[in-house]
Formats: C-alpha cells, structure tokens, sequence
DNA sequence: ATGACGATGCAATGCTATTGCAATGTTAGC
DNA sequence: GCTAACATTGCAATAGCATTGCATCGTCAT
C-alpha cells in the first residue's frame, strides 16, 4: 500500500478508496444509498432510490462494485439481479460472502444471513467446486405471523 | 383414482396420464426429448432438439410439465431457465426435490445431483423455510482433467 | 351434428441486461 | 494554463428470455 497522505472526508469515500475504486459523486450516491438498505436492492429499486440518474450509469456503477469487491449480486429468482454489500474481507476476485440468501415470500424482499453460512457439501466423485449460491424462500422475521 | 382401464401403448404416455397430463403427440414428444438428456434443457435447447415446432408452444408445454410436477425448473444463473424430469415422488404442489443442482464452467452444462441433498439449514430467529434452491458451480467429472 | 373445452400456432409485448458511441469531466505532463 | 490521455457519464439502440392475447384447430361428450 502507498503512504497514508490521503485525507478522507468522510467514511464513504474512504470505503471507495479502499476498493481501489475512483469515489466520483455518482459514486458515493449510491454507496451511501446501499449503505443504508436493509434487504438487497435491484437496479429498478436503485433507479427510484435515488435522485433524478441514468439507469446505465447506475448498472455500470453496480458493475464496477461488484467487480471490485465491494457488493455482490444475488439471483433470487425473481427475474431481476439484487445486489448487497459486501462484508470486509472481500475482494474482487473471490467473494468470501457464502452466506446464505433469504427471500420473503410475503413482503418479497431479499435478505443476506450473513451469520448463517452455507455448509459444506460433499459432491459426487469428481465434481468440484468452484462457487456456491442458496437461496431460501419462505417468510422472514417481520413478517412473520404471531 | 379411477378404473385401470386405460390401455397404455407405451411407458411415455403412461407417465403424463399418471401425473394427470393429457397425452397429445406434442407433450410425447417432448417427454420423450427429456428423458433422453444427461443435463438440464433451457427452452432454447428444447427447441433445438426437436423438430420443428412452435416454440411458445413448447414453452406451455414446459410450464405444464411443472404445473403438474413432472419436470422442475432451475435457475442456474445463466439467464436461461433449464428445466429437467423430476424424480417419482414429486406432485405438483409441492416439489420433493430438494437436490443440489451442479453448473459446469467448462462445458456449461446444468446437472441434477439426485443423490447429494441440501442439508437443514438452520436459520435465525422466526425466519421459516418453505423453499430451498442450492446451485454449486464448478468443474464437473466429465470435465475434470486428469 | 354441435357445442364445449383444451391444445396449438402466430403475433405482439414487456422487462432485464448489455453494448456502442458521443459528450463530459478529470488528471498528469509540459 | 494548456493539452493530451483517460475515466466516467448519458443517451440510443439492441439482444434475449419470458409471457400474454387471440384465432384456429382437434377432441370428446351430448
């Protein structure tokens, strides 16, 4: 790493920076906007989140956090791509976020379980491993009857 | 269910007339594609495969083949649906095929793993599974070198 | 025969993802 | 400061899969 002579004016640009990743304004709009989602958001839901922006613009943006490790899609099987940041020790080559997805069936949001990791598996001879992805649907803790 | 009087001409007809399909040359036909392939199909490769055929009509077909419980989708991260038969004791309602579903990077085949199940997951608080969908990506055996 | 119903084929549409290209902004070197 | 090089943004256009509407046709029961 290079020597510490940057000023960060504030966390979010630093989270950038961080990710090797140029903090444009554009740029931190959505981190900041990311930041505070509870579920993981697509990018129709990105587009009406934010201000007035071009819905390229915001998939590009998605793009580039996902390459450099800074969100992580997620195939919920809802037709359109979520995408949640990521946890610390990510990086662009290897997600290590093999946690488990959640989607509500009632209020159809899609939740990381980041604390419910998904378990080892043992494959058939000669088959190996590469990534993993679990889905699970049902109903979430707010919805929740009772 | 009703009187065995129905007189089957073949093992084909015989499973659409079990899981309550009725038996037209178009659903033989592509049960029949089915069960010839290794891999799960998209929609695509259903129409490639058989002669020609009008393609929405195979994609109802495949709908109804679900509907019914004969065949189960999968969602590989492709793009593409892949759809493929599903095991005996499946209904239409609910699908007992709680399999680990295998992508090849390779030869980007999609594979059923009947015999390596998806294992209890055990969630947080007041989250209640209906639905689980496993998908590994990786090499598989034919592909594995050495 | 005929009427009801399911299946099929064709046309059209919606939605998400993705790329090309031009315009704009930013940075580094002179 | 000026300019070239490069990254980012915005707009237009396209590709691909999923899905529905509607007319036609076939089948079966009355």
């Amino acid at each position: 790493m290079g020597p510490h002579t940057i000023e960060m004016t504030n966390d979010i640009e630093h989270r950038l920076k961080n990710k090797d990743i140029n903090p444009t304004a554009m740029r931190l709009l959505v981190l900041d906007f990311l930041t505070k989602q509870v579920a993981a958001i697509s990018l129709n839901d990105l587009e009406k989140g934010m201000g007035p922006s071009d819905r390229i613009t915001l998939y590009r943006t998605l793009k580039t956090f996902e390459e450099k490790g800074l969100v992580h899609s997620i195939e919920d099987g809802t037709g359109a791509t979520k995408y949640a940041l990521c946890e610390d020790n990510c990086d662009g080559d290897q997600h290590h976020d093999l946690h488990v997805h959640f989607y509500c069936n009632t209020c159809k949001e899609t939740f990381c379980l980041p604390n419910t990791k998904i378990p080892e598996i043992s494959l058939p001879k000669r088959f190996q491993t590469e990534e993993m992805n679990l889905i699970i649907k049902g109903i979430c803790d707010q919805c929740h009857p009772g």
